[in-house]
Formats: C-alpha cells, structure tokens, sequence
DNA sequence: AGCCTTTGACCAGCG
DNA sequence: TCGCTGGTCAAAGGC
C-alpha cells in the first residue's frame, strides 16, 4: 500500500466510520420495515447490500490495521454464514473454540458442551439479537473492563451469551473481542424477514446499542444523529467516506466498488 | 409497569 | 488449602 502512515490513519478512520454509518441505517431500516408494513419489506431489498458492504467494511479495516494485503488474510479470516446464529456476516472470526478454557489460560473452566467463537469487530453491541448485560468485570492486565451478556430471551430457553472485551481504542475508533457463547435457541433476531420485532424489542434495540454506550458516543461522527432522535445519514460523512472510496479505486488498490455501495444506501435511506 | 444497566457480593476454577 | 481471578447473581435505581 503506498498510503503514508498519516493516510492510512485517516483511511481507517473514515472506513470505521463508514461501518457505523451503515449499522445505523441497517436499524432505520429495521425500524422502518416493521412499523411501515410496505408490500415489499425494504430489509429484504437492503439486507444482501448492507452485508457486502459491511464486510468489505471489515475486510478493509484489517487489511489497513495489519498492512496485509486482502489475499494473503483470506485465509486467516472465516465470515460466519447465516447458521451461526449470534451475529450476521460482517464481523470477522479469529478462532473457534470448543474447548473448556478461557483465553487467558487461568479464568473459569467453560462448561462441557458449551461452543465458543470469537469475533474482532468495532461494534460489538449491534449483531441483530437482543442482549442483557448482567456483569461488568475489571479484567487484569487489561485497560478496559469486561461485560457479559445473555440472551433477553433466557427464560425462554435460549443460553446464547457474549463477552465483550475491548482490545485497544487507537485512533479514537475502539476495537473489541466478542465471545459468543451457545448458539441462540429463540427466534427474535431482527434482521429476520420472518420475524416482527416487537416495539419493546425495537426501543432496546436503540437504547442498548448505541445511545447507552459512552465509548461508542465518543467516536460517532458529528455528521449524523442518533437513531432515537428521528435521524438518518449525515451528508459530510458520507461525502467524506465516498471520497475515500473514489480515491481507493482511482490507486487500484481496492477490488470493491465502494462508490457504487454508498449511493445505493444512500438512495435506500433517503 | 416492565425492562434495562450498574455494581458489590458471592461462587468456583486454577496455580 | 488458600489466595487470586473470572463469571454470575441479585438488589437498587433509572429510563
């Protein structure tokens, strides 16, 4: 890559950006599929859009984090297909484990038959299921405390959890690793067609994902407001990512038209 | 009213 | 056995 470190920093900024830029219309679209009633569903036309694009988001991110090039992490980087049930494709795995102990090597023993897998991405609180948090631990040798999470829907059965754990905050944008402990056994995700989130699910859906958590508020972009105050996509940050992207294409660096994907969410938001 | 987060206490695995 | 530490519980308060 022949970017300086200076624009690779700005670079990664603005992806990361861009990535929450989309989270966000992905839940205006949610909100706006179940309350419009349309004929045809917008999610159903947007969904297959806004996963490419948050996967190309993702791969972009840790190609320039990493300095290695997209063929050589192809391999290192497995995206979860639709039956893995926690979360949808975009977020990028860096393991899988089924065994009983905890990554540190001295925490609690896992209990036998519980799956784990683990995901790095910088939005950990918005993976289309409903979560709540029922601990919050300093962990040691780390900077940032550690949040545990279960299914709302655990008295129906469901013993889906996660752990979220922030990894490092460089560049003002914050990065985590989520354990997602069993799969999920109830079927309210919200990025289903199938399913009608109920208005309670909606509101948590806002109030839990983003608007609750002060690291997030801190690095969203100043272009945009937050879903719960009626809002949608911030032009700046728009044109601010679509000049990045125009600029990726015009180096030959980039394989994805990224162009072509933000005027579509764009016309699809607006 | 219901569901959420926060937070201190407690439990249990590991060295 | 004991101390450390991660994971969970549950009361309290907020939205």
């Amino acid at each position: 890559m022949r970017n300086s470190n200076r624009e690779q920093e700005a670079a990664i900024r603005e992806v990361g950006r861009g990535y929450d830029i989309i989270k966000q219309l992905q839940g205006l679209l949610q909100l706006k599929s179940s309350n419009g009633g349309e004929a045809i569903p917008m999610h159903e036309l947007a969904e297959p859009l806004f996963r490419e694009a948050l996967q190309s988001l993702n791969h972009a991110l840790f190609i320039m984090r990493s300095g290695v090039s997209k063929a050589e992490i192809k391999s290192e980087i497995v995206v979860i297909e639709s039956d893995s049930p926690a979360h949808s494709s975009h977020e990028s795995v860096t393991s899988y484990d089924s065994n009983k102990r905890l990554e540190n090597g001295r925490g609690k023993r896992r209990r036998v038959g519980e799956s784990s897998w683990i995901i790095n991405t910088s939005m950990p609180y918005v993976d289309g299921y409903q979560w709540r948090k029922y601990g919050d631990k300093k962990i040691s040798g780390s900077d940032f405390p550690r949040s545990y999470f279960r299914c709302t829907y655990k008295d129906q059965g469901c013993q889906a959890k996660k752990l979220v754990q922030q990894t490092s905050n460089k560049l003002d944008m914050p990065f985590f690793q989520v354990t997602y402990t069993n799969k999920h056994t109830c079927n309210f995700q919200n990025t289903s067609p199938s399913s009608s989130p109920q208005p309670s699910a909606l509101s948590s859906i806002q109030h839990n994902s983003i608007n609750h958590i002060p690291h997030l508020q801190e690095y969203k972009p100043s272009g945009y407001q937050l879903l719960n105050q009626g809002s949608c996509l911030g032009d700046a940050h728009a044109n601010n990512l679509n000049n990045f992207a125009s600029t990726c294409m015009d180096e030959g660096n980039w394989e994805w038209d990224l162009d072509f994907l933000l005027k579509e969410l764009v016309g699809f938001a607006s």
